[in-house]
DNA sequence: GCAATGTTTCGACCGTGCTCGAAGCGTCGC
DNA sequence: GCGACGCTTCGAGCACGGTCGAAACATTGC
């Protein structure tokens, strides 16, 4: 009955689980693909895929095609500020949640991201390689440092042999709000701590458990 | 799978066709009753009593009771600034509105809203009514001004005789973006309009429609 | 060329939630 | 008190949209 723009159609696709997970995501600032957002928003690949179209077709996305890649992005700042807007109502009118139990708090010291490692050390490790100059990070960018390349061998960690994908790459991280390192040597090296049993992954979870002397390992060799 | 507040629900409460149109509704500022709100969003009653249920229960209303009537308004600026960003994503997005065709400039032109006139024509009776201090507006109020009572006496115009709502009230156009006339007041002198046979109300839509001759009249004794 | 990987389309299933009529409750006017 | 009015609750019907498996399509690497 009423006129103007159609704001229950903008509204019901931000209102899925799935499809507010993903932008939710996309908050970051980084494109991501497909499978990524499927992975983010925890449904099944098809149905990822049919949410991507509906944001595309309504017009809150942007998609980058390279190669057999499709990146996803936000559309503009303007569809960043609506969904801003929407978390802090939804932030201040839901103090009914409930406290973090212990999964959360799991989930906000270490997780996987994707094939990463995200949260509290996730962001620790990556401020201590930057500030070693392993890494050198300027404003969004990563890129590896001169040294990195005999640093991460004396470790036994072999990030060229993976396929062709950006090797350092930022993802922020919901929890800390800051960046932790992704790409194929935040691949690499999350396959380190899995393969050294520095720490398990909870099942049917994305929290990553350290064992204690994993974690003094891996303090000693990322955070030292 | 990703935590933080839940930014679906909210959304999901805003998705809806009707509760939109409700939320659009209270956009104005002023808190409206369960029926009004199920006329604006075209809806029965028990279902608009559902929606605004809900939309209680998320938080995004605040409700009033006087009597037997019940005022729902919004909670607070911060759901109207969320509402207002979705507003500019709908708008930005949705270019491909149909142009508006001659319905839509009709409903512009004058319309009814519940059971008063909206539109330019209102808004302009309003400016009017104003200036020649029949009425009384400071800031977001309309009052009487001491020539009211027999102004419209002369004029066959009698608001006291309907039910106790206020007899004037602001109604914000959402075409013209400007206050028009509600109220009982604003309900006799559209009851005046069609009763004098100056306009008819087109079938099925909320748009007024005026004959030449009608056009004629209504200008003569509310804008002259 | 063929196999591998990333992504979309198709088809079918199923559940959530929107919808309204009828009935129940609370409030006001006489 | 009784009737009128405003609103909410209940119950049942129904459609829309989310979900996934299988298969098709596209791109790359060998």
């Amino acid at each position: 009955m009423r006129e103007g723009p159609d704001i229950a159609r903008i509204a019901s696709l931000v209102g899925d689980p799935a499809r507010a997970n993903m932008l939710s995501a996309l908050m970051g600032g980084t494109a991501l693909t497909a499978s990524e957002l499927a992975l983010e928003a925890g449904v099944s690949l098809p149905t990822a895929s049919s949410h991507l179209s509906k944001l595309m077709e309504g017009g809150l996305l942007t998609l980058a095609s390279q190669g057999r890649h499709r990146y996803y992005g936000l559309a503009g700042p303007q569809v960043a500020g609506m969904i801003e807007a929407i978390t802090g109502v939804a932030e201040a009118v839901g103090p009914k949640r409930v406290r973090p139990g212990p999964r959360d708090a799991a989930m906000r010291v270490a997780r996987v991201c994707y094939d990463h490692l995200a949260g509290e050390q996730a962001v620790a490790m990556l401020d201590r390689l930057v500030d070693k100059k392993v890494l050198l990070r300027d404003d969004k960018e990563i890129r590896l440092g001169p040294s990195a390349a005999s640093h991460f061998a004396a470790l036994g960690i072999d990030f060229e042999a993976k396929a062709r994908r950006p090797v350092c790459r930022a993802c922020l991280d919901w929890s800390v709000r800051r960046s932790h390192l992704a790409g194929t040597l935040g691949a690499a090296i999350l396959d380190k701590i899995l393969a050294e049993k520095w720490a398990r992954r909870e099942k049917d979870s994305r929290a990553v458990m350290f064992s204690p002397t994993g974690r003094q390992a891996f303090e000693k060799v990322f955070l030292a």
